[in-house]
DNA sequence: GTATACATGTAAACGGTTACATGATTCT
DNA sequence: AGAATCATGTAACCGTTTACATGTATAC
């Protein structure tokens, strides 16, 4: 479990109201860990009851007020805490794999896969270059960066990395289709 | 949720017991989808209860008598139809991203993270050694495949690809990481 | 004698997903 | 008039994880 730690982390980077977060986790922050705002706002009261951060209300003209949270000292703790403590490799839910292995029992063939397939590598290839354009636009000078930015910088590179593979994968997958096609 | 659709899919390969899918779970279905036996156990019973799949006693001797799951009509049905349905790309949960975007915060700095990092890369890289040797093992010959082997062939290597992959960026991570320290 | 492989379960706790709910403001 | 953005929640359900539980046979 680490969605705590991901809000730490993402408001010690700066302080922020539960619809931020939540917004947040739908760019920067979700390219490896996604939230709803259903399970931020939960776990924001969690915090905040145990003291891991401080809520602030902030009065906003035109728009609804907002409770503004920054990471507090022990929630700080907590997290070099959970740095330290060695986690096991991940283990991988790869959905899209199933049903590939699946498709060899499909009696209608593997037309309507293909298809599918190609959805995927459409959207692979569009985070990818979302990814790009977020790296020239975030980190066009890559030799001064603080570390805070640097190791911004090698997380995305992962997920860039992770795009470019993924969408070279695909196509492998379409070509054996067409194969067998 | 693809558990049951990924119990089919091993039982479509080859018919087993509860047991047997467990350690196929920690080999090679596990590359892309994660079932410990308690939960393979309570789903194949929801299976038969559904019709999805049907159990034969087998009694053995010397070990314990076990019942042998094959898929059911009903079964192959309930797999061709959500095979069918189109499913959004999975949502990435990279705690390790989490941990490196962390790293800026911990007073002590990035040394305990080298370590970690090290961890993972070896785990990743022990792990692309055997889906290598896997892949030599059981695809010596890439031209002469049906089409459940072809399929199989190709997961698998996303499966190295995603693994060597993941060792470059780790590498990258770990220069990061010295050039900080 | 100890560890490992084979074989199958129950129960509690936890976390995540989905559906429902409210209300103001701004833009088209 | 309708859609999108800002802003915050509740409740039910479902799936996963972890701990507990039992017993035999083989290999070292």
């Amino acid at each position: 479990m680490a969605l705590e730690h991901a809000i730490l982390v993402s408001l010690l980077e700066k302080p922020g109201s539960g619809y931020e977060l939540a917004s947040r986790f739908d760019r920067s922050i979700g390219r490896f860990w996604t939230a709803t705002h259903q399970q931020i706002y939960r776990v924001l009261k969690r915090m905040e009851a145990d003291g891991w951060i401080t809520a602030e209300e902030v009065a906003q003209e035109g728009r609804p007020d907002k409770r503004v949270y920054s990471a507090a000292a022990p929630g700080r703790d907590a997290l070099t805490a959970w740095l330290r403590a060695p986690v096991e490799p991940e283990t991988v839910r790869h959905e899209l794999a199933v049903r590939i292995r699946g498709a060899a029992f499909d009696p209608a063939g593997t037309a309507g896969l293909a298809a599918e397939v190609e959805r995927h590598r459409a959207a692979h290839a569009a985070l990818l270059a979302r990814y790009l354009a977020g790296e020239r636009r975030d980190f066009p000078d890559p030799d001064v960066l603080d570390a805070a930015q640097a190791l911004q910088h090698v997380v995305l590179r992962g997920g860039i990395e992770y795009e470019r593979m993924t969408v070279a994968w695909l196509d492998d997958v379409l070509a054996t289709l067409r194969r067998l096609g």
